[in-house]
DNA sequence: AATGAATGAGGATTCATTCAT
DNA sequence: TATGAATGAATCCTCATTCAT
């Protein structure tokens, strides 16, 4: 692992423990074993140190959601599975998982510019406006497809490491497949949705 | 106006503007238009600021969540309300919605305590449970139900804050739907229910 | 005296001690007996210290050159007259002067503004201008006629600072003769010179 | 060129950019292409650096003196020579003038030590007593003599060098010869002056 | 109640110097 | 000789909190 992976590794886990604000560079080199001034051999400033790592965690975030081929699958399966995966990416990599959740919401990220264009995200978007076009999925932006899907999976992996018992009585991929389901059309996604 | 809700309101102001981290005594206490000293007098400390806010906070939401008494509704159409208020709250109270989103993902809030035991959600948890026992609903604890329900209503106001235009081609009646759609059972959700 | 002046003063003796890269906030709120906090609650950076005592120091210096009316005098009594209150003032004032100095060979002096617009020095230029024109001094432009009288003046100074008896053989009144009909012109300067 | 020369030449680069505290081993090691930690194998701080460099310029302005043998000219005409020699010597070498320049109002110049005892001032100042003694100069010490005539010509270098055109309509003979002319006695200075 | 000056610990960052290679 | 990673003390500055008035 190299010198910046180990900054970075640190970083995450003080994040994690003191929240973005209370992530001080000596914390950072006290959980890193290194004197505060190698960080600056490394990053330009503490902003850099955290919004790097932010680029490496979302990067990695990012390629779960196509392992598997999810994109041969038809649409709900599609995000069935990344559903799922992010599920289980998260209960995996915690820290990464929350350290996302706390960048998002912090000053740091100032727009929602959340996503990322990797190749995948630009095949799966494709794949959305086709689905749309036949009529399979509603009419939403990427992003509110987003929320609506791996959003939903993100906060139940927060349940979960908060020690809340979620499937208990109720399978993944039931909840999975419920919540996915959602971002179908009416006639496509179910019998017998009615409008006030 | 009380000086200590004057205060909470400044600080309102100052966490939107500045985050929760650069929210500042000095910020406050000018935005108040009051000196930084009387601040102790009605508060011990900061974070007891920022804490007795959000309670405060939590309080005005929680209450919307009983208007139009939807308890007396069927459950989905009791979901599909509340969303909608949550909705319409939030863009009528962004900095309020913001704040406590900021609050949820700091190092303030260490464990999800967000649950307020309000006599209505008391009540609303009542109701869940008895959908459950009919079959109409998941087995889900209620943390899961909101996060599948009332949290996607909040992320939703976050995307239209953010600019995002997300009901242009879609209704915001269709979304409610389909999300509130996905805590009920298969059969009482949708026809058409697989399992992989 | 305000707390503003206390922290100039301070800045001033340390600065002569240490010189300006060694003039510390740190050592300034010691000799100043106050804490490093409350230092910038008076001013802004410690630039600012530095650049607003220097108008503080440079004004009182220039305030001393109108002492005495030197104007009402021909053109060579008004140059030794000010050069004369130069150097006393620069004994008087050693650390003020010598702060002075510091600074302009500083990189906060980037460019030669020294030649501040007081009303004074705007009447002295007016009368440099017209003993040009009566071709009783040389045509030089007001800094190099500054640099030929008050900058040896204060060269003087600090050759006394350090200890060198400058004048033990010979009258300070001779050499500021001497110094100041250096401006004059060759046919002024020359034969009709007269002793005080 | 050694690699200790190499190291003068990139540190007075460097400090003529930067400013003497803006001058760190860093930038100088970056500005001589080697590696910082090899300049400790040359010198034993940073302090000797600019010490040792100011000690090889000091050396080289010194030497300018003596170019054309002013010691064998009468005393006003061997400092007239000294002052545009002098003069000429900064323009062409502004970097060595403004580095000596800089040192000089320094805190690493506690005591006005500039008068290196080169064998030339040896005897430059064994001319000046000779003179004194005919009652052709001011009995004034070397220090004040050479502030009266070299010191002004460094002046009117840093006015050149800051695009203050000095000699636009006053030749630079006529203000040598009216400022070397100052160190003259009454007699002597006044009323035999020849121009050229 | 109210002010705002004052404190001082702690923040990010720099930099002369050292040291393993 | 030479490198450049590593150290840690010192820098400027901020800010929650206190206190005299």
């Amino acid at each position: 692992m190299s010198k910046k992976e180990e900054i970075h590794q640190a970083t995450i886990k003080v994040v994690n423990e003191y929240g973005l604000e209370g992530a001080t560079i000596s914390k950072i080199s006290k959980q890193a074993k290194v004197s505060p001034g190698i960080i600056y051999h490394y990053f330009d400033t503490k902003d850099e140190i955290i919004k790097s790592l932010f680029d490496e965690v979302k990067k990695s975030f990012f390629n779960i959601f196509s392992d598997g081929e999810p994109l041969k699958q038809p649409i709900l399966d599609c995000y069935k599975h990344i559903w799922k995966q992010i599920y289980r990416y998260g209960l995996e990599n915690p820290e990464k998982l929350l350290f996302m959740e706390k960048y998002r919401n912090s000053a740091y990220q100032k727009d929602s510019e959340i996503m990322a264009v990797s190749s995948f995200l630009r095949q799966l978007n494709m794949k959305n406006k086709q689905a749309i076009e036949e009529g399979k999925m509603k009419e939403l932006p990427i992003e509110a497809i987003y929320t609506m899907t791996v959003g939903v999976s993100i906060e139940f992996v927060k349940l979960t490491l908060n020690g809340n018992d979620v499937f208990k009585s109720c399978s993944l991929e039931s909840v999975a497949d419920a919540v996915c389901r959602s971002i179908l059309t009416e006639q496509d996604g179910d019998c017998n949705a009615k409008d006030e």
